[in-house]
DNA sequence: AACGGTTTTGCACACGATTACATTTTTAGG
DNA sequence: CCTAAAAATGTAATCGTGTGCAAAACCGTT
């Protein structure tokens, strides 16, 4: 009965329902942790009187003595992007299934930025922090914030399954797209319809995944006799494909197959080609992507694309993170996905 | 098993800061607080220190002594639309440069879920809400949410200015929409390149927007001596919309002019009436979409729709919500914000 | 040198929960 | 019926920070 529990604030403390439910503030705060040993009756009581009082317990308060904030950090930079919104999508549903809310930051196209936005955020205490954002840096990343284990996104040039990684390495958590296959498929694809000169659509200069995609993309048109790709620059963008493609088609040589690292440039490589150049896509020019957004099966483009599953993806990133926060001197793990070829109608 | 052990030892305090600086831990507070009063030369050395230790105010103790998360709450149905994730993207940006974090939540089609998902959140104790889902009631946000004050987003049916809120009212805030502009410009568009019979292609089934939309685009129908419009059922999707406009020009009476209640809705009926029907846009049947979210520009589609400015929208929402902040008893507010016809190919 | 006023400083408490530890109650077994 | 083990309860410390209040330091003026 001490007088915290009778002060009359907008929102219910754990007091407040101690002393209208004539018990301990501490068995309210053991009716609400599942593993915590209290009479059952008495539990039913105090959650009904709880949810009478529209008690929550703060989780402020909680993270302060448990050191679990149920946060967990997602930076991104650009969230409007289809494949961004729907990776965001995947994973924060997925979160939310776990227990865990999502903390969303965005970064601009400022690097300078990204240091300041990451000690704010730490500020949050987020269990965890996922970046989507291609110019954070691991390492900045694991100096910022502490106690930081880093998940590495790989993208290996081979098939082989990924390696085991050594005991005395430094500890991060690795996932490895393996892109090769659903390459092989689209180049095979295209060949097979008769094409002949390559063009490769890039995005971002410094992103990882266009430098693998682009490295394997080559590796594949070599292994298959074809003669190297024309590069074609990019930034993930529809309108910049639009533009660059036009170019490549206007200033520079023709071709007669284009390989877009994402499924965004795709579409704007394919309405430049038909509705600027008069060409006609597959016939003419035949078009594959990256990605497989929704947008790719709309009828106006149905495009053939490979397909880096999203739900595949966000699932193996969440056994990652739940292993690592469970045990946070666990060995280093490395999680494998893989690639596939959707074929629509931009080939043949 | 006890997480004490693996406690985070790492995370700087502002004890830390204050025994290595030699000042006391107040001092510290006061460093990183602006508005405190403390010797500048003295602020400057203990945030010298603060940055070599790597540390940052824990905002979770903060949080329970201001009563100030810097926490936005936001619920969304689902984020990978383009209309969903475009507004998401604009609202985590302002709020972002304003000092706020986005706390984010997915509300599935799963309307019980509602509830528990807002007492969850109320524990994060978020400074504000908004809530984007259309079936989540501002009833049950206020009930839920103590000290709520919420934002109607109103969608008043002339164009006149909206009317001042009596002092007599219960505590909100309104953002009304106004779309008779937009639509009258649409509907005007249409019939001068002689549209006659109308279909509007509709939302879901409750959503306030469609609701609204659609008593306009009949009122301005009805003034103009036109004929009413056949009603297309749909629910914002795709290939709902590709379905149903297929039905309702196979089974049903074809129209030449479609209104649709959303781009994404447009984008499935042309591709509808250009790909299976074999009609031309905008020569056989002219097509309005509503929203003019990025995709309206791609020029496979290229469509004239009503612009309802994200940028505007937020910024208006943003000024609710920062007064509101500011002063939590101020009388209730109303802003305004208009829409207009982007015109592009789809009519003539 | 004394004085009134403005900054600056530090002590102590508050915020709302969890949890180790000690203590009491209940249960189980012979 | 007694006793030991198990379960339930209560006490008090703790997490990391902001802030009211009183004391101290500083400032410029007479």
């Amino acid at each position: 009965m001490s007088d915290r529990g009778t002060r009359n604030r907008s929102r219910a403390t754990a007091d407040m329902v101690a002393t209208a439910a004539n018990v301990s503030r501490v068995a309210v705060s053991r009716a609400f942790n599942p593993h915590a040993s209290i009479k059952p009756e008495k539990r039913d009581r105090i959650l009904k009187v709880a949810q009478e009082l529209n008690y929550t317990p703060d989780m402020a308060a909680r993270s302060m003595v448990t050191g679990r904030s149920h946060l967990v950090g997602i930076i991104v930079p650009d969230i409007s992007g289809p494949w961004e919104s729907q990776e965001l999508d995947a994973m924060t549903t997925a979160l939310q299934a776990e227990g865990f809310a999502t903390l969303l930051f965005r970064t601009g196209a400022d690097l300078s930025l990204d240091e300041t936005l990451l000690t704010y955020m730490k500020g949050f205490n987020p269990d965890s922090v996922i970046a989507y954002a291609e110019n954070v840096r691991p390492a900045t990343l694991a100096r910022v914030l502490d106690r930081a284990v880093p998940i590495y996104i790989g993208y290996p040039d081979d098939e082989e399954p990924a390696e085991a990684i050594p005991a005395s390495a430094p500890l991060f958590d690795r996932l490895d797209v393996l892109q090769r296959e659903g390459i092989e498929q689209a180049v095979a694809l295209m060949q097979g319809y008769g094409a002949k000169s390559f063009a490769f659509l890039a995005g971002k200069q410094n992103s990882l995944a266009t430098v693998s995609r682009g490295r394997m993309v080559a590796r594949v048109l070599a292994e298959r006799g074809l003669p190297p790709f024309v590069r074609i620059e990019g930034d993930y963008t529809y309108d910049t494909a639009y533009r660059e493609v036009l170019n490549q088609f206007r200033i520079g040589e023709p071709v007669d197959a284009i390989f877009a690292a994402n499924d965004v440039g795709a579409f704007g490589a394919i309405d430049a080609l038909r509705n600027e150049l008069g060409l006609r896509v597959p016939q003419d020019v035949k078009v594959v992507g990256f990605d497989d957004v929704h947008q790719a099966h709309w009828k106006s483009y149905s495009l053939t694309t490979v397909k880096l599953d999203i739900a595949e993806r966000t699932q193996a990133l969440l056994r990652l993170i739940l292993r690592r926060l469970k045990n946070p001197t666990a060995p280093s793990l490395v999680e494998t996905i893989s690639t596939r070829l959707v074929v629509r109608g931009t080939v043949g």
